[in-house]
DNA sequence: CGCACCGATGTTAACGCTAACAGTCTGCAG
DNA sequence: CTGCAGACTGTTAGCGTTAACATCGGTGCG
């Protein structure tokens, strides 16, 4: 008994409470606690030695104990489906750390599709989730979105906005996006620009084409059917896509690809046909994924702030589950976040 | 308050508790618990009537009250330092579902580089952290691991094994694989095989290199100095590299690079000097990133299975630190997962 | 037939914290 | 002086769960 507690005292700070603060300082619990949260009604000479003991004892407080008390732990889930890595991982580090923030525990599933994501929202919402964070595809499934709705399940959407009431989102400006990279191209002279677009299942493919479409017919340049090719995201779409541009008789001095991937395999595919980039072909992306600057040469991009979405994807969540937990209804509220344009390597002027 | 209480039962999940639960199955709340932790010792009829009333009620557990009861809450660090996102989606999502599973909260903390990593473990430890997960290269720092030895807190490394005695590591068996990619390229027929090195201060590094040079051996080849050649990991330091040994008048047949950011290079450069993979050249990796798969050709690799890697790593972490509450001394445990041999399109007999 | 024992369930008392309320002690207006 | 606001601190009572012990019918056996 004698030995663990020994142990307990020399390295267990988990066993330090408040209890032992408030002895050691010599002032009830609730003052340490109010020290602990900043409460602003405490002496400052009291809240010095209340720090103080808190130091010397290395208290932390206990979470569990806390979430308990308030009665303030959530419970939401993040549905992906089989995004780039990248956008993975940046979206759950921002998850991760907002979470923890605001003592909201996550829970991480991947869909295989929509069928997929379908049941995982329904065992979710059996499971007692108060939230649902989605990102695209599934974002823009109006069947995972009515199911949410009629189960009256708070929702957010990540890079896909919504304008419906129950559904909250954090995005980007797709549209001036794609018509600010599209500028640059012009700027640069380039009047024979491709694109290629993402899944048309989504609504920023949508989006980011038609900012492509506004920045041509704004330069009175007509865009020619054969230059806007079909894609579907991923690098394997973009290899074929960029084939059958490359092949023309005229090709494009320049390719748009919808995403980074689709960027990377037309750079690919260039080189493989002994084309220079930047030198005769300008490719550029959307997303900057690490793909962006892994690739020779650097893929000029569109940034997307994907942790900080993320975080405040989760803040808007909290919002809208607090909002209905104090009988109020909640408000829908789309963020928009500021994109950047970044140039790298792979555009210069048409040769 | 009518109002209030009625959204609440319509809605609030979170309101019902084990005592309803109890109630409307005529038990009393421990009983509850039992059946809700599978505990064997109650009458299955009991055990159907309480599971129909949680079925009913839509109860689910209060983890804040868990926890509290049972004192099981960890905190633990995971601290990485620019990885291929890749790596770190994988081990995110690995560490967040075994964390959820065994009630840890994780912070995850990037470090710009080793000064950084120690202020970090120094934050953490006076945070009352409970124990620190660390992946490559911080793994490999010796002071990060002995300021965590000497403060006592239970750490464990991912990727990296160290034969120390208050470290337990989960990883692969680098050698082992090394050798088995470097045995496939000589069954091929190649006889004049490069290596490009990773970071000096990785263990991998070495391990890999000791497995790439013992095939050699066995098969009776010597390995000339020029043919191994520097890098640190990075796509940009395979650019280098691959440049180095392609510019040989003598080159090599095949490449083997330490990771998969630098096959990815050698790809890249290979490419550029209008030299056809596999056909005239053979290059592989190492770590199945998102990257092998990206580029074309796909690379061929070795699978590390990362994502189980970082739930064992939580697992054996939650190991060491009950095994330290209760008094007895963490024994040290070192893992060894599965590697798996991917062949994909970069490999071909020498031209 | 009684006693030890076992399996199924209930009771009690925490776990560590904080909300809500209840003082206590100033200083200062009346 | 009295009293009363206001600044500070303490007390009480949970939050929802489980560990540990208590209870209560049986069962089997000497």
């Amino acid at each position: 008994m004698v030995t663990k507690r020994q142990i307990t005292a020399r390295k267990q700070h988990a066993r330090v409470t408040i209890a032992d603060v408030a002895h050691a300082a010599g002032v009830s619990p609730m003052t340490v606690s109010r020290v602990v949260n900043g409460d602003a009604r405490v002496r400052a000479t009291t809240r010095d030695a209340v720090n103080q003991a808190i130091e010397t004892l290395g208290y932390s407080p206990n979470k569990a104990a806390r979430s308990l008390a308030t009665a303030s732990q959530l419970q939401i889930g993040l549905l992906y489906d089989n995004p780039s890595s990248s956008f993975l991982s940046a979206m759950l580090l921002g998850v991760l750390d907002q979470a923890r923030r605001c003592d909201t525990q996550v829970v991480v599933v991947e869909c295989a599709d929509r069928e997929d994501g379908m049941r995982s929202v329904r065992n979710l919402i059996a499971a007692g989730i108060d939230g649902i964070i989605l990102s695209p595809p599934l974002a823009d499934s109006t069947e995972v979105l009515d199911l949410l709705r009629d189960s009256r399940t708070q929702c957010i959407t990540i890079g896909t906005r919504r304008d419906e009431e129950h559904v909250s989102s954090v995005s980007i400006d797709n549209y001036a996006a794609a018509r600010e990279m599209t500028d640059h191209l012009l700027t640069l002279g380039h009047r024979r620009i491709a694109f290629i677009k993402g899944s048309p299942d989504q609504l920023a493919t949508e989006e980011r084409l038609a900012g492509f479409r506004a920045a041509l017919a704004a330069a009175g340049i007509d865009v020619a059917d054969e230059l806007v090719v079909d894609g579907r995201f991923s690098y394997r779409s973009g290899l074929k896509a960029a084939e059958k541009l490359l092949s023309m008789t005229d090709r494009p001095t320049a390719i748009f690809a919808c995403n980074d991937d689709m960027a990377a395999a037309t750079v690919a595919t260039a080189h493989r046909n002994r084309i220079d980039i930047p030198g005769e072909l300008t490719v550029c992306g959307f997303d900057d994924t690490l793909l962006a600057t892994t690739i020779w040469p650097e893929i000029t991009t569109i940034h997307q702030p994907i942790t900080t979405m993320s975080q405040t994807a989760i803040d808007l969540l909290e919002k809208r589950i607090r909002a209905l937990r104090d009988g109020r209804d909640p408000e829908q509220d789309d963020v928009t976040l500021e994109f950047r344009f970044v140039r790298r390597g792979s555009d210069a002027p048409p040769p």
